[in-house]
DNA sequence: CATGAATGAGACTTCATTCAT
DNA sequence: CATGAATGAAGTCTCATTCAT
């Protein structure tokens, strides 16, 4: 029971792990759920033994990048830290993680086609859920007198967009800029342009 | 004669309005040629007089549209603006453009899977070009010593990541900031950021 | 009205060898209505001014190849010739129309996909009507004593087959017999064959 | 397993023996997959599980059929034979194949238009063998001065030129002949007409 | 549980034919 | 009469999904 158990888990995991290998090579519609077999090692049958079908399976996958993703980069928690450390902590988190998981991060940045409502409310909550936590973050720091009074939600965008830009050269690695330096500059160039 | 190439001028760019229409609402792959011909108020085979294949019609839409985007959010030529000056045109552009346009930025933002290599160099190249012609600007600025030194091109990738977050919000109308003001914070946030 | 009527009939015939430029070397459905009209130097949408379809358009050219096919090579009709002289200028005349006529004999000689079955029976009756009247001489031959009792619609078709086996070779022209040669041969052999 | 080896193998054969029915009866291009696949008793998708594209399919079944044809209508190669042993051995296996495979007999004899240039060049070279075989067999019998001094070549295309129009009346059945007796009276003629 | 041969819905594309000019 | 832009029926082929083994 317990093997058994084991093992179904671990397959889907196997699954999961092909699928975003070959998902995020080449996009979902190119992608023929033959190579996902293949690349897991299994038949093609099985993939239906743990996902209904291929949008299921993709929208799984999704799920699970960007809650690795959103975990891995989440904001301390610590109240004792200022914007500015973590600001700090963010955008190198950001930039390691892009580095090591250079396959995810293209799918958890990707402006994919393939998104059923579900999936989409899903992800716009997730999403929104850490801007409006950076929102608030930033909010707080305004209100403690920490930064100067700009648009909180305009602020956010400007840092997620800064994110979003870096993973092309990131994972392009044709960058002779170390990832702690990047995160100091932006960090330095956003504090400056912020701090009263 | 004179009407005859009139016509055929604007149906190729009927065509071309249909297909930005449903490609940027559904995506290439669940596009389906009828529909686009359905949307132009012509028949499925007409669309095959103009442009040779569906993908063929995607790049050619493609093209334009980047086209139209960069030519209007171009950055002022004029060697008497500054830097702020002209950050804050891009922006206010940017987003003026965005609201104007809101099918055909959704295009210019896309990160599709449907590229063949001649488009992905073309765009590359076009992308790149802006990049580089506003890569410049701020290393002018950083040597005319109007700004402090920092990495141009890590610079470059904050204000076009911001850009891309920025239609978003933008584009869905759920914002009660005017673009004038957006233009004026951003810039004013980059400037104090960078200024010495 | 004489004008008229006379351009008229020369369209009609400069779409007819058009067609038989066309079909004969790209074969029916190979051959696109377009490309008549070009061959032709007239307009896509004339050609149904003088023919109702494609198919009739076919069919149209393949009576008239025929008619001048079995026109040319028609058997003298004179009493006085021998079965050796009449056989003789058969194999001539045949070999003669095929090097002058190659498109046009490709279109005879062709086993095409296209018969509705009123061209079938056309032709079939057009052939059985030749090979009948040959049958018929071999048969008097025989009877006036002239050659020995053989089966006379197996010699019309070993005749028959052998003049439809020469026209590739005679097409591809990479032969080193004359045809007064090549049908003097054949004429021999078959003679002596037959002769009491 | 040993099982399914054997019905891969004979699904194969199925939709060869399909294609050849339908093929041989419409020609090419009015030969539809889904009635190739009824005519199986398969699913449309199925024939391309064994074959890429119609066209190979059809090549397919090309080569299928004239090596059958002519592996079965092989001269024999028994040196003590005489020519006009050969002779009559060759018309007999022809007939005879003929009446029992009528439906692959159109085939072998069709001069159709689909031919790409691999199999225009296998097809060319697999009859070139053959008639090249049997012009060294007439050209021996010739220096062993077992008949009179004739082109070879010529007397070849004679002697395949009647096999061609044999098919029509072998096939359509309406002939009161028998095969021997056919055989019997060409090889007759056409000794008699190169005997010394 | 695992498999992969079989399936058929559905999409792109061609091209004969029409008809407004 | 002549034209060629427009049309849409029809055909090939792909690939997600099923199901018998």
């Amino acid at each position: 029971m317990k093997d058994s158990g084991k093992r179904v888990q671990s397959k889907r995991k196997i699954i999961l792990d092909a699928a975003v290998q070959v998902f995020s090579t080449k996009g979902y519609h190119n992608t023929r759920m033959e190579e996902i077999a293949t690349v897991a090692g299994i038949g093609k049958g099985t993939i239906y033994e743990y996902f209904d079908s291929k949008l299921q399976l993709f929208q799984a996958m999704m799920e699970s990048s960007l809650q690795i993703y959103y975990n891995r980069i989440d904001m301390p928690k610590l109240e004792t830290l200022t914007l500015e450390e973590r600001l700090s902590v963010l955008f190198e988190s950001h930039i390691t993680f892009c580095r090591e998981n250079k396959d995810l991060t293209r799918i958890v940045f990707w402006d994919t086609e393939i998104w059923d409502e579900d999936l989409k409310d899903w992800t716009y909550n997730l999403r929104n859920e850490k801007e409006e936590k950076l929102t608030g973050i930033i909010q707080d720091s305004i209100e403690r007198g920490e930064i100067r009074n700009v648009d909180a939600k305009l602020l956010t965008l400007l840092i997620i967009g800064s994110l979003g830009s870096l993973w092309v050269p990131i994972t392009l690695d044709d960058w002779d800029i170390s990832p702690a330096d990047m995160a100091a500059q932006l960090t330095d160039i956003i504090m400056k342009g912020i701090r009263k």
